[in-house]
DNA sequence: TCTGGGGTCCTAGGACCC
DNA sequence: TCTGGGGTCCTAGGACCC
């Protein structure tokens, strides 16, 4: 515990949710919800508009529809907001060598070992200074806790939200603690919550007053002396630059339970090559194979294996999981799988030339497949490779040879909505297409800020705003290119700045006293991943398409999306 | 309401060794 | 003949975090 608020904690405002605001100008100001959409999805992150009707990080997407029917429902974009991340954490490394990342939006800093604040009044300069570099690179906000633990500027960095900055000063953290719930200490979940609370402990004070003792005997040898130094607001730990990571793992979740067990397998294969192929891409390998099985019922199980030496041979990987799943039954079907690998060293051990039979192995089999599929055997699943993507997910960029740039609103029974805006423009209008237009194909994200408005891609053509080329293609038949005739979803689109609202004030009315601290997972859970897990033949575009405001049907997409306090209330 | 994906750390029991 | 401790490794599960 230092005598001056030199650790820094950074944490973005509603990231992915503001990220996306930032890139769609027509959704700023709206209600918006990054997350998985598919039937089984959960909630990533909540924008604060979206927060107001009650939607919150980890809270199943099909309720968050329930609670706010027309919030735009966007599936992540990692890359973009790895970018955006990146840059942020340029920031910070030019503050100090020691900077901790927690999450793509979230670090701590360690300001007297960068010798940029050796006391409270410095420490606060540094942070507001950061504040408004993040905002100039990045366009989005974030919120500083400075304090002399790290623990203690967690804390801050979430009183101070959204967009502001806090201070514990050294000292007066047990004042500071003693009233708050339990929850607030990191490492308290609702599993310890509540044997606590049945301990009668239910605040910071409580925790104190309990003792170490009783403590641990309540919660175990690590954690109750944790918990009890926490309580007292002492926290020694040091800001620790880089880790390596301990380990690598990829897992699915099925839209439709799996029954069949060749397919359970396949699955688990497919998952064991993607598993190695990330383990590869970071340069390490792994020496325990675990697989994961969620049943139909949610129960869940591992099974694990260690192997003799490290590996990152793909068949190594692939077998034992494989093996692994020969002892689970899985008859009443399986919710989801997984593969991981853990025991990470920076090399391979195994030998040579056991190395180089499995290459050789591996490209017979390919040569095999080859010929296989020149002589026609292959069936059905490889068609040939298009450049469309089998899904035009809500929220994907897009490119359309005569409009330009837009990102995806919607999709469904053969038809494609795309609103052609870009972050520097105007809020956009919004077109339909079919799903196999020719014209429409996926786009490169585009940098938030300091994208120079482009040339206008559409050669010799009127640019997106302007308005007047006609309909480009329509109705669930082939494609229609080039029709005349005013576009009835651009009649009814925003006018320029329609319906902007500057994010600060929805923000401000989400600030609600005790409405944040209260909840928990808190407001900010932005590491979520991959929600688009749906195997191609269970479709959900199909039913997402369908009726649902946001995803689909022409004009009624963000552009009608009311005011919070309007559109969302009681439905 | 029906529960994602990617991680970390801890506990506990059994095997095995000294 | 009945019963040591301690250490390490492996496996499985669970809590927690973002």
């Amino acid at each position: 515990m230092r005598r001056a608020p030199t650790i820094l904690h950074l944490d973005m405002d509603a990231f992915f949710a503001a990220a996306e605001q930032a890139a769609k100008p027509s959704l700023r100001g709206k209600p918006v919800v990054v997350g998985g959409i598919g039937p089984r999805g959960v909630v990533s992150t909540a924008s604060y508009e979206a927060r107001v009707f009650g939607v919150r990080s980890a809270m199943p997407t099909a309720q968050a529809r329930r609670l706010c029917p027309n919030a735009a429902y966007l599936s992540p974009r990692f890359s973009v907001y790895r970018q955006v991340s990146d840059s942020v954490m340029q920031l910070l490394h030019a503050l100090s060598p020691l900077v901790e990342p927690l999450s793509l939006d979230e670090a701590f800093v360690d300001l007297e070992a960068g010798g940029v604040a050796a006391d409270s009044a410095a420490a606060r300069a540094v942070g507001e200074q950061l504040r408004r570099d993040i905002r100039a690179v990045t366009g989005l906000t974030g919120s500083v806790g400075l304090a002399g633990a790290k623990m203690l500027a967690k804390i801050a960095s979430e009183a101070a939200k959204p967009d502001g900055l806090r201070i514990i000063e050294p000292g007066t953290e047990r004042e500071l603690l003693a009233p708050m719930t339990v929850r607030t200490l990191p490492g308290v979940g609702p599993a310890t919550a509540e044997a606590l609370r049945r301990a009668g402990i239910t605040t910071v004070a409580e925790t104190a007053e309990a003792g170490e003792a009783e403590l641990v005997r309540l919660l175990g040898r690590a954690h109750g002396a944790g918990l009890y130094a926490m309580a007292l607001g002492r926290d020694d730990r040091p800001v620790v630059a880089e880790r390596d990571a301990k380990s690598v793992s990829v897992e699915d979740t099925f839209e439709v339970d799996l029954t069949d067990r060749t397919r359970v397998r396949n699955e688990l294969v497919r998952l064991a090559e993607r598993c190695v192929q990330r383990l590869r891409a970071a340069g390490r390998s792994g020496r325990t194979v675990v697989i994961k099985v969620r049943n139909y019922d949610f129960s869940t199980l591992t099974r694990s294996e260690t192997l003799r030496g490290p590996t990152d041979d793909p068949a190594v990987v692939r077998e034992a999981a494989v093996r692994l799943l020969d002892l689970v039954d899985t008859t009443g079907g399986v919710r989801l799988l997984g593969v991981g690998v853990s025991g990470l060293a920076d090399f391979t051990q195994e030998d040579l030339f056991a190395q180089l039979a499995t290459e050789q192995e591996a490209a017979e089999a390919a040569q095999q497949a080859r010929g296989a599929a020149v002589a026609g055997e292959e069936q059905g699943g490889a068609e040939p490779e298009e450049e469309r993507p089998r899904r035009w997910h809500p929220g994907l960029d897009v490119v359309h040879d005569e409009y330009g740039a837009g990102w995806v609103q919607g999709s469904g029974v053969g038809r494609v909505t795309v609103r052609f805006e870009q972050p520097w423009s105007a809020p956009g209008r919004v077109r339909t297409f079919a799903v196999d237009d020719p014209a429409l194909r996926p786009g490169e994200p585009l940098p938030l800020v300091g994208g120079a408005p482009e040339p206008d891609p559409v050669r010799g053509g009127a640019g997106p705003a302007t308005g007047g080329e006609g309909e480009a293609s329509a109705m669930a038949g082939g494609p229609m290119s080039g029709a005349g005739g005013p576009d009835p979803d651009a009649l009814e689109s925003d006018g320029p700045g329609a319906g902007r609202v500057e994010p600060r004030r929805t923000e401000a009315i989400c600030r609600e006293p005790g409405s944040q601290k209260a909840e928990r997972p808190g407001p900010d859970r932005p590491e979520a991943h991959r929600q688009d897990l749906v195997r191609p033949e269970s479709g959900w575009a199909g039913a997402s398409g369908e009726g649902e405001p946001v995803e689909g049907r022409g004009s009624s997409g963000p552009s009608e999306i009311s005011a919070p306090g309007e559109a969302c209330r009681g439905s």
